[in-house]
RNA sequence: UCCAGCUUAGCUCAGUCGGUAGAGCAGGCGGCUGUUAACCGCCGGGUCGAAGGUUCGAGUCCUUCAGCUGGAGCCA
C-alpha cells in the first residue's frame, strides 16, 4: 500500500489523543487540541498569514480559540475557532483541500491549504474518509462567492476517529429501503436533518399553543384494556396474562381530563395494527388530542382552525432554511390564513362529484356516494377547490364513531369534522362535538355491538354531570409530511415503524 | 387481503432481436490552489432475488415462490 506512511500519520495522531482519558478531558477544556500535529514535529502555523502567534506558553486560556457551532460562524468572523463535528463531504486539489464538515447544527466548508498547514498536515487531511470524526481549527471568514455564507480558513486538525470502513451512504442516490435499513446513519443527511428540525419546531408549536390556551397536559395510557373505537385494527400483548391492547387514541380519556381539567390535551405515540400500504401511513405514529369541556362542533372548528395557523406560522417564522433545502413551495404555506371553508359532507359530495366530472380520464376510484367516507381521492379532488384547508363537518352518523354526537337538526348526521389538508395531503385532523347524554350513548354503545362494562368508567363522566364537550386528534407525521411538501411520511419520524419495517 | 410494477457490482442503474456482463458513484493509486453530488487518468469489484421449465444457448421467454415499492380498502 503506497498510502502506508500517510495512514500511519492519521493514526498517530489519533492515539496521541487515545493515551489518557483525563488528559483528554482537561485539553478539551482549554481549547483545541492542534498541538498532537505540532509534536510530531510539524507546525500547523507554519507559512499561516495569521498574525497573532500561538505559542503555548505565552496565550492565556482566554486567547485560546473556543469552540463554537456551525450554527453561530456569522458571529465568529475574523476570529480563529474551532469546530468538532464529522467530515460530509471532501473536495481536493492538489494544493488545497475542502472539507464540507457537519456538527449536527449545520455544514461548513473549510478551505485547507497546503501553504498554511504544511505538507504533514495536508497529506493526512488528503486521507479523511466520509463520516470521520474530527476537530478542525481555523479563522472564520466570508465565503468569497456566497453572500451570506462563511467558512473556515483551516490551520490544523485533530482526526478523532476514522471509519473503519466506508460509509454505506454515499453522495449518490439511493433507493427508499436501503436507505431505511440505514436510518440511522440516514439521519445524519440534510434533507432529514431539515425534516426533523421542522418535526421538533411543530411539536414545540403544538405545546406552546395548547400551554398558552390555559390547556393542561394529561398524557393518556399506551396500554388500554379494550379497543377504544372499536372500530381499527389492535396490536395486541400479554399484559400480565390477560390481553391489552395498544392505544389506537387517548380520546375517551381526554373526556375524563376534560371532566376534570376543563381544558386538556394529551400528545404521544398510538398504533394501529392495519396492514396499510400507503404514502400517508404508518404502523406507529404521534397523535395531539385536545378536548374541551362546555363546547360545540363550531367550538372545535374555531380551535382547529386557530391550531393549523399556529403550526404554520411558527414553521415559517423559524424554519425558512430547512424548507429551502427541502424545496418547498412557501407560498402554498403562507396562503394558510383564517379562515378555512367549512362546508358540510353533503356539500362536500357534491363538489367531488362537480372535480370528478372534470377528470378527462375516467378514475378507477369507486364513486363517493352519499353516506360513505371519503376515499384518498375523493380527498384530493375536494382539497383541489381551495388554497387552504377545508373542514368537512355533519358526517353521516354510520361512519363515525360511536360518541359522535348526533345532530340535532338532523339525526341523519353526527357532529364531527374532518380538517383536509391542500395539496393532496389529506386529513390531517379528526374530531368533532361528543354525546353527552347518557341514554343516547348506552344506545350507540349497543348499536355499535361494543361490550358495555368496558365502557362503566367512561359512562361515568356522563353521570357525574354531563357537560357539552368536543376536541379532535392531530397526526404530527401527517402535518410534517404536509409543512415539508414531502411524498411519504415514513421521513417524517426518526425511526418508521411499517408494515414490512421493525428496524432500525 | 386485492391490483400493478420492480429485483443485474458495496450503492444507483443500463443491458437492443435469446448469443455468455456494462456505466456512474463508493473503495485503492496518481494529478490538479476556489471546489460545490468538484474534475481528469488508471486499478480491483458479479451465484444477474430463488427454484423449476422452454431452448443448441436464458440477465432476456414461461411457471411458482420470496422480498421491495406504489395504489386500493382502513384511517391520522
Amino acid at each position: 500500500m503506497g498510502d502506508a506512511d500517510d495512514r500511519a500519520h492519521v493514526e498517530r495522531v489519533l492515539r496521541a489523543d487515545n493515551g489518557d482519558r483525563h488528559a483528554r478531558a482537561e485539553r478539551l477544556e482549554q481549547g483545541p487540541l492542534l498541538f498532537e500535529i505540532e509534536a510530531e514535529g510539524v507546525d500547523a502555523s507554519h507559512g499561516s498569514r495569521r498574525s497573532r502567534p500561538r505559542g503555548k506558553g505565552a496565550s492565556m486560556a482566554s486567547e485560546r480559540p473556543a469552540v463554537v457551532s456551525i450554527q453561530d460562524l456569522a458571529k465568529h468572523v475574523g476570529t480563529e475557532v474551532v469546530l468538532q463535528g464529522w467530515l460530509y463531504n471532501k473536495r481536493s486539489s492538489g494544493k488545497l483541500h475542502f472539507l464540507e464538515v457537519r456538527d449536527g447544527s449545520g455544514i461548513t466548508q473549510c478551505v485547507m491549504a497546503k501553504a498554511d498547514v504544511g505538507e504533514d498536515v495536508f497529506v493526512a487531511a488528503d486521507g479523511l474518509q466520509q463520516e470521520a470524526s474530527l476537530r478542525v481549527s481555523g479563522k472564520v471568514v466570508a465565503h468569497p462567492k456566497r453572500e451570506g455564507v462563511y467558512e473556515l480558513q483551516a490551520t490544523g486538525f485533530e482526526l478523532v476517529a476514522a471509519p473503519s470502513e466506508a460509509y454505506p451512504i454515499t453522495k449518490k442516490e439511493h433507493g427508499p429501503d436501503f436507505l431505511m435499513d440505514h436510518r440511522h446513519l440516514w439521519l445524519r443527511s440534510k434533507r432529514q436533518h431539515a425534516i426533523m428540525r421542522v418535526r421538533h419546531t411543530i411539536v414545540t408549536a403544538i405545546r406552546e399553543f395548547f400551554d398558552d390556551r390555559g390547556f393542561t397536559l394529561i398524557d393518556a395510557p399506551i396500554f388500554t384494556p379494550s379497543a377504544c373505537e372499536g372500530t381499527s385494527t389492535l396490536f395486541e400483548t400479554d399484559y400480565h396474562g390477560q390481553p391489552a391492547y395498544l392505544t389506537q387514541s387517548g380520546q375517551l380519556y381526554m373526556e375524563a381530563a376534560a371532566a376534570a381539567f376543563g381544558k386538556a390535551y394529551c400528545f404521544g405515540p398510538t398504533f394501529r395494527a392495519e396492514k396499510s400500504k400507503t404514502r400517508r401511513h404508518l404502523a406507529e405514529f404521534w397523535m395531539v388530542e385536545p378536548e374541551v369541556a362546555f363546547t360545540d362542533l363550531e367550538g372545535v372548528m374555531d380551535l382547529a382552525e386557530d391550531f393549523i395557523c399556529h403550526i404554520v406560522g411558527r414553521v415559517l417564522e423559524r424554519r425558512r432554511p430547512e424548507l429551502a433545502e427541502l424545496e418547498r413551495d412557501v407560498a402554498a404555506l403562507e396562503k394558510i390564513q383564517k379562515p378555512f371553508p367549512r362546508v358540510t359532507y353533503t356539500d362536500a359530495v357534491n363538489l367531488v362529484a362537480e372535480e370528478r366530472a372534470k377528470l378527462e380520464a375516467a378514475s378507477e376510484a369507486p364513486r363517493l356516494e352519499w353516506g360513505n367516507d371519503f376515499g384518498a381521492e375523493d380527498e384530493t379532488l375536494l382539497a383541489k377547490r381551495f388554497d387552504r384547508p377545508v373542514m368537512v363537518h355533519r358526517w353521516p352518523e354510520e361512519v363515525k364513531a360511536f360518541y359522535m354526537k348526533r345532530d340535532p337538526a338532523d339525526p341523519r348526521l353526527a357532529l364531527g369534522v374532518d380538517v383536509i389538508a391542500p395539496e393532496g395531503y389529506g386529513e390531517v385532523i379528526g374530531g368533532g362535538q361528543r354525546e353527552e347524554s347518557l341514554e343516547v350513548l348506552d344506545a350507540a354503545i349497543q348499536k355499535h355491538g361494543l361490550p358495555m362494562d368496558a365502557f362503566e368508567w367512561y359512562r361515568d363522566i356522563r353521570k357525574y354531570g354531563g357537560f357539552p364537550h368536543g376536541g379532535f386528534g392531530l397526526g404530527l407525521e401527517r402535518m410534517v409530511s404536509w409543512m415539508c411538501g414531502l411524498g411519504h411520511v415514513r421521513e417524517t419520524i426518526p425511526f418508521p415503524r411499517m408494515l414490512n419495517r421493525l428496524s432500525p
